[in-house]
DNA sequence: TATTCAATTTAAAACAACCTTAAAAGCAAC
DNA sequence: GTTGCTTTTAAGGTTGTTTTAAATTGAATA
């Protein structure tokens, strides 16, 4: 990704730069309002970061400039907290977003990539062991469907690889602690994940420690 | 859009919803604070309206309270002609605007738009997904016309295309949060969208994650 | 090797979640 | 008010998951 960023202030915009360097977005920078519309009226940029207060043409100008010539670049405005004014302004001449100052980077990033639409990197709840990868949002295990029950204790199997969980461990945390449930419940869920385990061709398993309960572990 | 409306004059309320209805804003309207600040941290609106004035709990604690827990869910604050107070108090307790009463509804309309104004990605309302094509402006999937409640689903359906959407997220997202609705509305809603997606022939078709929520996949 | 107890497997029964439908209620446009 | 469309309600049918139970296998001990 490329972006134009317009900012008078060169501290401020050399540490911005620094860090959206490090997410591989790629920045031109410069520090006057002409010299931004000059680059702006090019079609180079997935994005344009504009500050409003700038030398020689403020951002709400640039910003002006580039929509009535029909560039459709994506702009977020950058302005002083609470300037309400400007973000109304600046929306209601086209800006994509906005941002009021002083702001965290990160959040410059996020805004950045929502706009560019990159997949927006849900955290991903995945669980991964060895060749196996397990996705909490849809309950799969490498794309195998599992069941509430299996899915819940396998979630405990992977989450300690290596060590053991027991049969009570088991029935209390996806079963609930009103004990009138058998450990054959778990046994007859241990068999069913074995399954799809062996249908997944995985080299992971489930080994049982008798008397103490299963664990996860890669042969 | 989604917003929460506190506001205790009844009449005053009921008007603007009305209008703000035909904007295709859906309104949740409660007339005390308390309740207010119970929906306001709930994480289901666009942007919240409050009057400052209200029983119980004035809006400007309202915001109080949910800035200090992290909300940032922009906030238009509502006040009796010029009490500069309240406006420079809430514009310092993190309100994003401030709208003095009695207000033209067509002016709330524009603020709202204003502040929640999405990164719109140009004029691009379209979502694709394989050979489904989802078009918000005038709700249209694959030519055929789908309901409010219908494209409310389909639209996080087809937003998030690998991961399963909960029955919760769906309620939350579409009815709002009054909490007496029911599961049975969305089972309802899919079953409606299901006959659409055949009758298109589409070869992408909604699966159900059992005790999960719902997905769209193609098959 | 026989005995015992734990663990495994299986299939059927019971259950809960989900689907579908149709009718009633609600709402907006005429 | 009437009409036509959307949403809500309710009930019965369907399906997949969980529970139950019984037969089988396997490991440990004497």
């Amino acid at each position: 990704m490329r972006i134009l960023y317009v900012e008078d202030e060169k501290y401020l915009a050399e540490a911005v730069i620094h860090l959206l360097k490090k997410e591989k977005i790629a920045v031109d920078w410069v520090a006057d309002g002409e010299e931004g519309l000059d680059l702006a009226l090019k079609p180079n940029y997935d994005a344009i970061v504009l500050d409003i207060m700038l030398p020689k043409l403020s951002g709400l100008e640039i910003l002006k400039i580039m929509r009535e010539r029909g560039i459709k670049t994506p702009v977020i405005m950058l302005s002083a907290l609470n300037e309400v004014e400007d973000k109304i302004n600046g929306l209601e001449m086209g800006a994509d977003d906005y941002l009021a100052k002083p702001f965290k980077t990160a959040e410059l990033i996020a805004r950045l990539n929502a706009l560019v639409r990159r997949p927006p990197l849900m955290d991903a709840k995945v669980l991964n062991f060895e060749d196996l990868k397990f996705d909490l949002t849809n309950r799969t295990l490498n794309g195998v469907e599992l069941t509430d029950k299996e899915a819940g204790i396998f979630e405990m199997l992977i989450k300690t690889p290596g060590s053991a969980v027991t049969k009570e461990q088991i029935l209390a945390h996806v079963w609930g602690n009103e004990s009138e449930f058998e450990e054959n419940y778990v046994e007859v869920y241990i068999s069913y994940l074995r399954k799809k385990l062996k249908s997944l061709k995985s080299r992971a398993e489930i080994k049982t420690i008798r008397n103490l309960g299963y664990k996860l572990v890669y042969v």
